[in-house]
DNA sequence: CATGAATGAGAATTCATTCAT
DNA sequence: CATGAATGAATTCTCATTCAT
């Protein structure tokens, strides 16, 4: 039991560090100093700076991964919106919770080499394909603009929220949570959505 | 003359082994191997690692600054386009031309600390307020929706592009340049565009 | 009682580590894994490494003192050869049944400082002194050859025997024991009896 | 020139701290202190512990092996034992000029894994094949007893010469080299000649 | 007695930077 | 100017030993 609170103890203090330093930066004398623990018994929890990262990244991202659920189309157009909204909604909720894996991510996770970039990439990677599905299904249903290139749109829409959380992260002053996650979905909504539906959802939003 | 030539020298050098290998995990030693040059002569020309990188950077930011312009509403609704489009194809048509540089903004540039982070932060500063001058203007103007919130509007913008420019990075596969701009300007135009505007300029695009 | 029981294990779990990693390699871990035992128990029967070492070694030494007893020059030619035979006999036998305990002696007991390297000069001294004795003897009632230097003879002895049995630690293919303890008496008979004698004793052996 | 010398001074002070204290207890710090050298200096020059060491193992197994040649049983008897003393004298007066070496070879090579076991135990090997073949030749031409089993005697024969070089590495009391090898060589002699043979030497040695 | 988590001294290694030639 | 050998601070990692439970 003990040892488990040990573990998570060190994880959070590595986080800290990773957050204030960068990945490259921060060494485990720091994380160490932070945690007010001996040397040797870092290395009894964790192989050593790479593992310790890569714990938090799996962590973090298999909790977005859960956040994030495929957009099931058949709840018609308000429900649609109602998911994304979930989903956008879930992403920034995890961060505000989180905001030392927030910077990490957002600034540090990229160009770490190690493999790292991988899974993250992977992560996008499942994202895109989340939200290229749903353009399609929108198409398929006239909900979506035929016109738009869905390879190039997904892109813009991952980049919309993607840069929203890079603001925040880097304590640029942007709105509150509610706020945001409204305007995000306007926009991109309506970047995307048919003139018909446009006109028809225009009472409502 | 040839103090000039060798300096160059290094920059691309160095360039070409940030680009590689990232800013971390490049060392004197790469640079001055690619560069054919002793180590004392690094040395001679740049007070360290950190310079030659700062210089990079620098010579960068200013080459973007001197491709995007200030979006001059006056010329009216198409001219707008243009304009954006202008800028735009400034951007990446620079990147294509140094592809290194663009790896090494989108993976690496963040998180260093060192102060690079501030003078990037500062340069997407310029690029918001830019955008964002342009939707205000808009808005006066009744071509941009007027429910729109500028603060959020101008991140989706900024982050739709850097997103693109980060997966041409990555080596993802990503429609041809002309293609890429087109449709970021179509997405970024349904989305801000007011409907009576849309309407009109529906034949066109 | 379990306390001593205990403790032999441990000594033969150590031993077969040091046997199998050699004294440096093997670590504190290996001896606990291998024994079954956690961390501290070790301390409460050991001080550390070096004394389960020291304790393994003395036994050894010890053990083998035990086995070589001074030749007896009184019972004439060929009781001298017996109890030359039954010393040769008695070390082979303890190794026979101590394979760690020969590979430890043999490759890592010298070299390892620490009073070890004293410890194990001082029995090979005991030994080549009661080599130097018979020898001596032997000269003194003609069976020897007077011109040998008995300094260097007695080295001479002791090391074909230690050689045998070190490439019977690394493994080498070696005659079996009967025959190499034959072979090492005729060799140093041959190399050190008088000419009469070896007439005499020629038609025996 | 400079590089080479340095290298050589680098490799002299690390071989005075193996003979000192052992390949294991020998740490970089104190070969960087002998040499008066900077910390980086060692790893301009060499991988790391090992690398030196398995550089000075090489230096010293070659610089025997070219002072030990196979027998030539063609030039007779006397000519045999000439090249006898010759081989001895060669290794014995390497020995002697490299005091510190014979330290590490008897008291430390040994049980070092890493493969500096291997090189060792190849290249006794190869004394062993030369020993060997000497043995086969001298009882063809009738020059050694057909009796002896040559696989324990090649034993007896390194043995008898390993032991005497340990004892000297160990600071033993031995006595000067031309005795000790006149010994050491009727030592053996003494022990394999056909009794034939020694009669008609009888008269010389 | 037994346990095993915690400790921290010590060793190896890297690399940006300096400076004598 | 150019060179590249030398430097040493900083970092990671290991492992024998201790001690609270």
């Amino acid at each position: 039991m003990r040892k488990a609170e040990r573990r998570r103890h060190l994880l959070n203090c590595a986080l800290k560090v990773f957050a204030r330093k960068g990945y490259h930066a921060a060494s485990i004398t720091d994380i160490i100093k932070t945690a007010k623990v001996a040397r040797g018994t870092f290395y009894l929890y964790f192989e050593g700076k790479r593992a310790v990262f890569e714990e938090l990244l799996d962590e973090t991202l298999s909790a977005l991964d859960t956040q994030i659920k495929r957009i099931d189309p058949s709840r018609g157009p308000s429900g649609v919106l109602a998911q994304m909204e979930a989903n956008l909604d879930g992403v920034f909720s995890y961060f505000m919770g989180n905001r030392g894996m927030l910077r990490v991510l957002m600034s540090e996770a990229v160009g770490l080499d190690n493999g790292f970039d991988q899974k993250l990439n992977e992560f996008y990677g499942r994202l895109l394909a989340i939200i290229k599905m749903a353009l399609e299904d929108g198409q398929q249903m006239d909900l979506v603009k035929s016109k738009i290139n869905v390879e190039v749109a997904s892109l813009c829409i991952l980049g919309s929220i993607k840069e929203v959380l890079y603001q925040q992260a880097m304590d640029a002053k942007v709105p509150k949570q509610q706020i945001v996650i409204e305007e995000i979905l306007r926009y991109n909504v309506n970047a995307l959505l048919s003139e018909d539906l446009l006109k028809k959802l225009g009472g409502k939003k």
